[in-house]
RNA sequence: GCCCGACUAGCUCAGUCGGUAGAGCGUGGGACUUUUAAUCCUAAGGCCGCGGGUUCGAGCCCCGCGUUGGGUG
């Protein structure tokens, strides 16, 4: 069975794939024999899923964590293999599915959404994708009931909009032996106070406050004319596009008086804010505590 | 299913594991996590902000300058990243951490002070500094030195709640004899090269490095193939990643290659056993150098790796689940070296630091029919600081953290003649997402046209004898 | 009937390489000669069909309707 912690080597019956027909056309679908997909583009490409395409491709219940904020709250809450952590909310499982696939095969995730229909597809949707040992999913309204954990998990994760009423219930399902770490992910500056203000009063130190932006660039080959006197007066080549490869009929040298470079931007339609990322540590409990 | 507390909604949820047995490759026996041991390279934050790496060896003298000196064996079997203080003797006692060492009283009123009458003046302060050093040779606590020097400060009551906390702050920095050590991790190397000694790691930050780490999938049990030039730094990161799972294959062009980052990381011996590295000369020797190598013995001197021999074939076995490549040499040219052996729907990620290094691979990548999803990426990434009313970036480092060519490789198809434009059906199963309209695959096909036998994709790959099991299905056959 | 796209410039278009701030026509200005005008140069013109619902207080979100193109009955 495919699934998101493990490479298999072949398609199997009931896997889960990813649906490629060009880059803005990622589908997830379940191989099923007997069973067809139209499909009027020439040919498709069948992906074994991963994390990333899973994000590009899930169906949406909520707006979702995308790579770039994904990549770095992972590193700087030092996940691995073997990690314990808690998740709030699930949303739409964005996060949830990289986070299991970093942590496996001997982590676990906590996951928690108040949502009830919400909650109830992201439980289906590990059992699936065949996640369901890593992971642990609540309907349960934390900034309300709490987490119900105690020193327990590695690092805590609050996707909340009022992410200050979880604080203290992080603690306490955070683990005291060790120093462990807490992400805060929230788009307002507001949010991004109070939560400060809750961390401090609650003991966590090392707090940092960062914003990532992935930003995407096109390369493409353009013919640019050169400036030359003797021929300011006659038609120009035509400033265009050429795309080398492929054997398109576009691959042609540039014209005398003009000259193929290639250009470089950021695509125009990258995504803006997302979120600001606050981070903080708990320190390990001091010995005397350690003790009893 | 899972051992894990169930996911019931009502109860709470109180669960107490042990913290070693689900981490048995990370923790060596007989030690907590956490805990400084004998021969750990740790980071030690200084009350600066500076910061120093070094082995921690037993029965040794670790001087912090101005900040004091310790024995090694003070450190050995206490936490990481908890500060300590260094009192007098040199014993080491954990430092109190108060929020308002560092916040300053978050409710003043701002307006109740400010610097309209505070005249920058040294003679504001009334210790000198044959006096401040006398404090010191008394070997004063930090404490004791800055308590002095406020109270000596005559205009320090004027100053704003902020203001003062500033001050603090600064003389903290200064006078406190502390220091944290912090555990070392893929994260906190990376962010002390890039902030120390960049050309070291090639300006590679860790947001760069964290979205080479999910762009390549990297996870336990994956098997790679890297070309490392940033001293280890990715290895590093991704051996971390794997958690002892797996395997890892480092191709070099040098007779050997400087891993010293991933030394640093106090791995256990189990997940260092998971690497092996090469040199791209016996990798892929050149047939009249063959011999050579095999009638010489192999001269490593650790024989618990596999032989050079024994890595060739596995390199040539193909089928790795990924390439990583963070090369000074031209990044094309060792793509081309090691793609052949990943196998088809997996990622290869390519690091420079600079753009334009990886515009000619992004565009050939993207020519090719080999790669799909080819992504030329940089990131933008400010770090701010927080406190109560002073929330500000603190600086702008987008744009030279470096950038990344990221791809998945796939089997190129049989060239499509121009004809085939109609719809196909291609067999395949049917959406998971009944309820979602947009983008559909597409309707169950009416029509009792032509055989719903799944295609094999066929490997038409330049890449010969990589020996993959061809996971991704190019269709591009004419079912009419 | 069902399915799949597309709706931004006065009009009409824009590709499975991650090509929707890119163009063409038309229009204005200039040069030129072949002057009921042609050719060349150049300039201006862009915020995305309508409505509703949802996501955190960031949409690569969803639904309905309209217009339009294609496919299939």
């Amino acid at each position: 069975m495919s699934t998101f912690e493990r490479y298999s080597a072949t398609i199997a019956e009931g896997d889960l794939a990813i649906l490629y027909r060009g880059h803005s056309d990622l589908y997830p679908i379940v191989i099923k024999s007997g069973e067809f997909v139209n499909n009027n583009k020439g040919y498709v490409i069948i992906l074994h899923p991963t994390p990333e395409l899973w994000t590009l491709s899930l169906p949406h219940r909520t707006q979702i964590l995308y790579q770039a904020d994904i990549s770095i709250i992972t590193s700087l809450l030092r996940l691995k293999p073997g990690s314990r952590v808690l998740e709030s909310g699930t949303g739409s499982g964005s996060f949830s599915h990289s986070l299991i696939r970093t942590i496996a095969p001997t982590g676990h995730l906590h996951t928690f959404e108040y949502h009830e229909g919400r909650a109830a597809e992201a439980k289906a949707e590990f059992e699936a994708h065949g996640l369901a040992q890593f992971a642990t999913s609540q309907c349960r309204d934390v900034c309300k009931d709490g987490f119900g954990l105690t020193n327990l998990v590695d690092a805590a994760f609050l996707d909340l909009p009022a992410p200050w009423e979880a604080v203290a219930s992080a603690k306490q399902a955070l683990r005291k032996d060790v120093a462990t770490r807490l992400c805060s992910f929230s788009p307002c500056i507001e949010q991004v106070a109070r939560t400060v203000e809750a961390l401090t009063q609650h003991g966590f130190t090392n707090i940092e406050m960062y914003e990532c932006l992935l930003r995407e660039h096109d390369v493409r080959n353009v013919t640019i004319h050169q400036v030359d006197v003797m021929r300011s007066l006659a038609p120009r080549p035509k400033v265009a596009a050429v795309r080398p490869g492929k054997g398109q009929e576009e691959d042609v040298p540039a014209a005398p008086g003009s000259v193929i470079t290639a250009l470089v931007r950021p695509r125009n339609d990258a995504r803006g804010h997302t979120s600001f990322l606050t981070f903080a540590t708990l320190l390990p409990q001091a010995e005397e505590a350690d003790e009893q | 299913m899972s051992a894990e507390p169930q996911p019931t909604p009502a109860p709470a949820v109180s669960a107490v594991t042990p913290a070693a047995d689900t981490t048995p490759l990370e923790a060596p026996a007989a030690s907590k996590p956490g805990i400084i041991r004998a021969g750990d390279h740790v980071l030690l934050v200084l009350p600066s902000e500076n910061k120093r790496m070094l082995q921690i060896k037993p029965d040794t003298t670790v001087e912090l300058g101005k900040f004091g000196k310790f024995q090694t064996n003070a450190l050995i079997g206490k936490p990481y990243g908890v500060p300590y203080e260094i009192v007098k003797g040199g014993e080491l006692v954990r430092a109190e951490v108060t929020p308002e060492d560092a916040l300053g009283e978050a409710d003043s009123d701002v307006k109740d002070a400010n610097n309209k009458n505070i005249f920058d003046d040294n003679a504001n302060q009334t210790l000198t500094h044959e006096e401040i050093a006398t404090l010191k040779a008394e070997q004063a606590s930090g404490h004791e030195i800055i308590a002095k020097i406020i109270s000596s400060h005559s205009e320090f009551d004027k100053k704003t709640e902020f203001s003062k906390a500033k001050y603090i702050k600064k003389k903290r920095q200064t006078f406190l004899r502390q220091f944290t050590p912090v555990q070392l991790d893929a994260a906190t190397l990376c962010d002390f090269y890039f902030n120390k000694n960049p050309a070291k790691t090639k300006e590679m930050r860790i947001d760069i490095l964290s979205l080479l780490l999910t762009s390549a999938n990297v996870r336990a049990h994956s098997r790679l193939l890297i070309y490392d030039d940033t001293q280890g730094m990715v290895t590093a990161a991704v051996l971390e990643r794997m958690g002892g799972f797996g395997e890892v294959v480092v191709v070099h062009e040098a007779l050997s290659q400087n891993l010293d980052i991933v030394r640093y990381m106090n791995f256990p011996q189990a997940t260092l056993d998971t690497l092996t590295t090469i040199p791209v000369n016996r990798a892929f020797p050149l047939p009249e150098e063959m011999e050579l190598w095999e009638a010489s013995a192999d001269t490593r001197e650790n024989k618990t790796k596999p032989s050079f021999r024994e890595t060739r074939d596995n390199i040539h076995r193909g089928g790795f689940d990924g390439l990583i490549v963070a090369s000074t040499a031209d990044p094309h040219s060792v793509v081309d070296l090691l793609s052949p052996y990943v196998a088809t729907s997996r990622p290869v990620v390519v690091y420079h630091s600079a753009l334009n290094m990886l515009t000619p691979l992004c565009q050939s990548m993207r020519a090719s029919q080999s790669y799909i999803l080819v992504n030329l990426l940089t990131t933008w990434y400010r770090p701010y600081q927080v406190l109560p009313q002073r929330t500000h970036p603190t600086m702008n480092m987008s744009g030279h953290g470096g950038a990344l060519v990221v791809a998945t490789k796939v089997a190129p198809g049989p060239a499509l003649p121009s004809s085939l434009t109609k719809q196909e059906l291609i067999a395949v199963g049917s959406s998971t997402q009944g309820s979602r309209k947009r983008s559909k695959p597409a309707n169950p096909a009416r029509g009792s046209s032509g055989s719903p036998a799944p295609k094999k994709a066929k490997v038409g790959d330049e890449n010969e004898g990589d020996g993959m099991e061809v996971d991704p299905v190019e269709a591009g056959s004419s079912q009419v």
